[in-house]
DNA sequence: TCCGTCGGATTCTAAACCAA
DNA sequence: TGGTTTAGAATCCGACGGAC
């Protein structure tokens, strides 16, 4: 089932959570259901988050844990990733050339590269030893073992982020769940209406009338799984035009410069790694011998950090500080709002004035 | 396209800490 | 004393630039 179009795509390794292109009718739920049983809380339901009004945007938080499951239903955790395997010891080709190595002597990148005779183990450096440590953090395990990771460190879970709103719009109370609406990000040009366009567009291609929230809709989550008492459905409020460009332009820029990763559809954890690096030489060349010096006699590394500031770090901090352009060039793209991904030509499947809870089983 | 280079994330592991 | 935690040290992923 294609998302909707208004729709962000869900994390990566999250099954659709927008399962139906029509409403479930509750006369016909699972016939295997016990009568008028509504399915236990704890079958996989997926809190399903209707269209936003035409022209509108769910925000979500880039980290949003579990979204979009109600609280309670243990979100799929996606594949764990791959633990990576060292070597006890990689030779010392391979470690000069920070490239995976392996047991073998020669290891089969020396071979392949014609150093087999000068494959020989590294020599692992002595730890230090005498360093003294501040008291421990007991971490809090269950009875399994397993760790409680929100009852580490104080015990707060962090928050998730909350994009600000546009100007002229109200901050969602604190507290108040993901997803929340705001109208579009400048520049965003609405998917042309069609046959299946069912969300108010007008059928001749022109843009659809924007609407724009009330307060009353910043935070509404359509809460939908057994037992969930029924929610009305917001009230739309429809608006001139008013969408200012320098007003979204501003919100454009407040918003996504905490969250460009997230924005970009690089939501992966590991959306760090995608910057760039320049390769100055003479970094190249501290660098190195920073690294070098890792090799250097204890005495030599256990300098205080006066002496610390070798060459290697200033020119570190050189290529780092290179000034960043004042003014940003006006972006045409607009990638304004964490969640927000422009999609394909929408299929919007919520036709409904009220809100129905989506089920999925799975 | 291949290869060298290298920043930094990830992993390993030994020392320090702590409860029993 | 043995299990746990911490942090130093090593590995190597992945991106870049240069050579061919």
């Amino acid at each position: 089932m294609p998302y909707a179009g208004h729709y962000p795509p869900p994390p990566p390794g999250y099954p659709p959570f927008y399962a139906y292109s029509v409403p479930p009718d509750p006369a016909h739920h699972d016939p295997n259901a016990p009568n008028g049983t509504a399915p236990p809380a704890v079958a996989p339901f997926y809190m399903a988050v209707p269209p936003p009004p035409p022209g509108m945007f769910y925000v979500l938080p880039p980290s949003a844990p579990g979204y979009p499951y109600p609280t309670g239903v243990p979100a799929p955790q996606p594949p764990p990733k791959q633990k990576r395997k060292q070597v006890k010891m990689a030779c010392t080709n391979c470690a000069s050339a920070c490239k995976r190595c392996d047991e073998a002597r020669p290891c089969e990148r020396c071979i392949k590269y014609g150093l087999a005779e000068t494959c020989i183990d590294g020599v692992r450096k002595e730890r230090k030893k005498g360093i003294k440590r501040g008291p421990y953090k007991r971490k809090n395990r269950t009875a399994s073992g397993e760790e409680l990771p929100s009852a580490v460190e104080g015990g707060e879970q962090q928050a998730a982020p909350v994009p600000p709103p546009p100007p002229g719009y109200p901050v969602p109370p604190e507290g108040y769940p993901f997803p929340y609406m705001y109208p579009p990000p400048m520049g965003y040009v609405p998917a042309p209406p069609d046959a299946q366009h069912s969300d108010g567009s007008p059928p001749n291609g022109a843009p659809p009338q924007p609407f724009y929230p009330t307060p009353a809709l910043y935070g509404y989550p359509y809460g939908a799984y057994p037992g969930a008492p029924p929610m009305p459905y917001p009230p739309l409020v429809p608006a001139p035009m008013a969408a200012s460009p320098n007003g979204a332009a501003k919100a454009d820029t407040s918003a996504s410069a905490p969250t460009s990763a997230a924005t970009n559809g690089a939501t992966s954890p590991d959306a760090s790694k995608g910057k760039k690096r320049s390769r100055g030489k003479n970094g190249d060349e501290s660098s190195r011998a920073a690294k070098k010096s890792k090799e250097s006699p204890p005495d030599a590394t256990q300098q205080p950090a006066n002496g610390a500031t070798a060459p290697a770090t200033v020119g570190a901090v050189d290529k780092e500080q290179q000034p960043q352009p004042q003014s940003q060039p006006p972006q045409a793209t607009p990638a304004a709002y964490p969640g927000h991904v422009e999609t394909n030509p929408p299929v919007t499947a919520f036709s409904g004035p009220e809100p129905r809870p989506l089920m999925a089983a799975m």
